[in-house]
DNA sequence: TGCCGTCAATAAACCGTTTTAAAACTGGAA
DNA sequence: TTCCAGTTTTAAAACGGTTTATTGACGGCA
């Protein structure tokens, strides 16, 4: 057993206030005793035992993150910025990875709900709003990322997905695209991005006078699989598209190993845009065109908004919910 | 503030001593009183506070993983397999990214040793293994990947890089390369790695009756830039190699890149093969041939030794350092 | 009826620190 | 000598749990 504060007590002859304050307002302990207890803390070797001392004064200098795919490089570049951030107050960080799963989500909330950390931010959660609102009602700070919070006082950051998405799709019709279809998700209640992104594909198609046709819109279900037979499908339509907007990159990825088993040449003739601009896109053949979200910088916003609030109670002196532009990132499977 | 134990007890009529029952030795309470309580729990959303359970029982459920680089999927991969056996025994997982830095990696040891993990893993530390031997003296339990730790009698897993090495140079010989190079890191104190691979890769060309020519070692600073620019001063050679072995997948990228750019057709001019199989690998044209190493089954193996290590103090009933053979990946890039 | 054993629940001690309130010791002024 | 202010020091109360010892209630048995 380490010494504990007692034994330092007991040795040099001094109660354990003193010794504490030895550590700590050292002003006010005389200089005689001061040097006393020093010496006997260092022939035992003492240092403080952080549990107690975190149990006694509520700081605990951790903030928690929850993500829901700690192996997708995307997850990792925001946990990055926010690690940048939680260093400037010497402050460590907790991963969680959720595994997409709201159970699992929930259990990590769970797990650091304990007063194991100050603060506490959430990429992507799937949890519902109320549970947010809750655990920011107990006085924790959170920050979120990828849905608005405003509403419930919460500092959010979102990146602009219906804006990603109508730049995609205008860039691809400027480009002699008429017939470009939609590879998403499901219309699942919390998924946001999905709505966004679906929404300025279709606002795209409207505004350059080009009609909507639900045949052109698929689930990929975010995945490469999912990719891939939500092209079959679409290529065995009558008239069957000549572009693709995918949700995200990885859907796109199987969209172009579908297009080589059926010789379909990206970009003559299909042209194809993803989202989120993952490594492989860059090196993949045909280069993938896609919509690039900030990660970094959105870490260390979320950092920052964290941070802020975890030092000012108070909320509102932020912007609430800062929404970011997400831009274009051009490169051959677009054929522009 | 969160609900604390008191709040439980006054809310559910009980003292607290029962609601601490409920969550432990949950058999000495009336089953009637147990609902009653773990009802109270569940509508103000109760978690025991784990600095107070920490200070009392010395037992907290949770282990600490440090990772020389979270957004490396190699890393990611093996952090998913201790998570998976961390779940087992119901324990939580707090991850760091020690950055590629000892100082970093130094400093979560440091933060991670207060008394706030039980256990923990180091994925390739760059720590001295004196560092190493202080932490598990002192009663943590700790299972370390990436080098031999048992002369410390400390739990460990390795891969047998030199084995994948050799592999991955036989099989270009046998393919009819006679001119084989490796591009590799620098023979620094602690880089295990490149020394393993280094030697298997001369072993192999000894083994085969090739001779070593130093000119054809090069360092790429295992990343694509350097695998890039080490390429370039071996093609300036009086006899430039008819092949390339390199210690990373990062360092064949830029490899690639490079001969592309110079017009060098990989494989027909030149074979190539890389180290890890990051996912990259298989999307690039040509698809990169490689020396796959079980991430997943690392992490869960991980696990498993540092959880035994952590329920059966004493050391000794396995075997103290495993080694894993890596296996050779076939694409493109190697020409056969 | 009185005694005993069993089962449930509680009170109280404890973990190692910080912090607040109180006590003890100084020295100087009345 | 007494009192007071200022400086040091100490005792004791937190912090939020776990655990040990104790109490209380109840039924069975002599």
């Amino acid at each position: 057993m380490p010494p504990t504060i007692k034994d330092i007590a007991k040795q040099s002859g001094v109660s354990i206030s003193t010794v504490s304050r030895v550590f700590n307002n050292q002003d006010l302990v005389k200089n005689e005793t001061k040097q006393k207890v020093l010496e006997v803390i260092e022939a035992l070797g003492y240092t403080p035992n952080f549990v107690a001392k975190r149990l006694r004064s509520c700081k605990i200098s951790t903030i928690g993150i929850v993500v829901p795919d700690i192996s997708a490089a995307f997850y990792a570049e925001i946990i990055k910025g926010v690690e940048n951030k939680a260093n400037d107050i010497d402050c460590g960080l907790i991963v969680c990875d959720a595994h997409n799963s709201r159970d699992k989500e929930k259990e990590y909330v769970r797990y650091l709900y304990d007063g194991r950390v100050d603060g506490m931010i959430f990429v992507v959660p799937q949890l519902r709003d109320d549970d947010l609102r809750k655990i920011a009602a107990d006085g924790l700070a959170i920050a979120v990322f990828g849905k608005d919070m405003s509403g419930f006082n919460i500092q959010s950051i979102s990146v602009d997905n219906y804006s990603g998405a109508y730049q995609a799709v205008k860039h691809l019709y400027f480009h002699g695209h008429k017939r470009i279809a939609y590879i998403g998700g499901i219309e699942a209640e919390n998924d946001y991005d999905h709505r966004a992104r679906l929404a300025g594909y279709r606002q795209a198609l409207i505004d350059n006078g080009l009609g909507v046709n639900d045949a052109y819109i698929e689930n990929g279900a975010y995945c490469e699989e999912g990719g891939g037979s939500a092209f079959l499908r679409l290529i065995k339509l009558n008239e069957p598209p000549d572009a693709i907007f995918c949700a995200n990159d990885e859907m796109a990825l199987g969209v172009i190993r579908m297009a080589r088993k059926n010789h379909i040449e990206i970009p003559e003739q299909l042209g194809l845009i993803g989202f989120d601009n993952i490594r492989v896109g860059q090196y993949i053949s045909p280069s993938l065109t896609t919509v690039n979200q900030p990660t970094y910088t959105i870490g260390v916003l979320l950092g920052e908004r964290l941070i802020f609030q975890m030092t000012n109670k108070e909320y509102g002196q932020k912007t609430l919910n800062l929404i970011l532009k997400p831009e274009l990132v051009i490169r051959e499977s677009c054929g522009c």
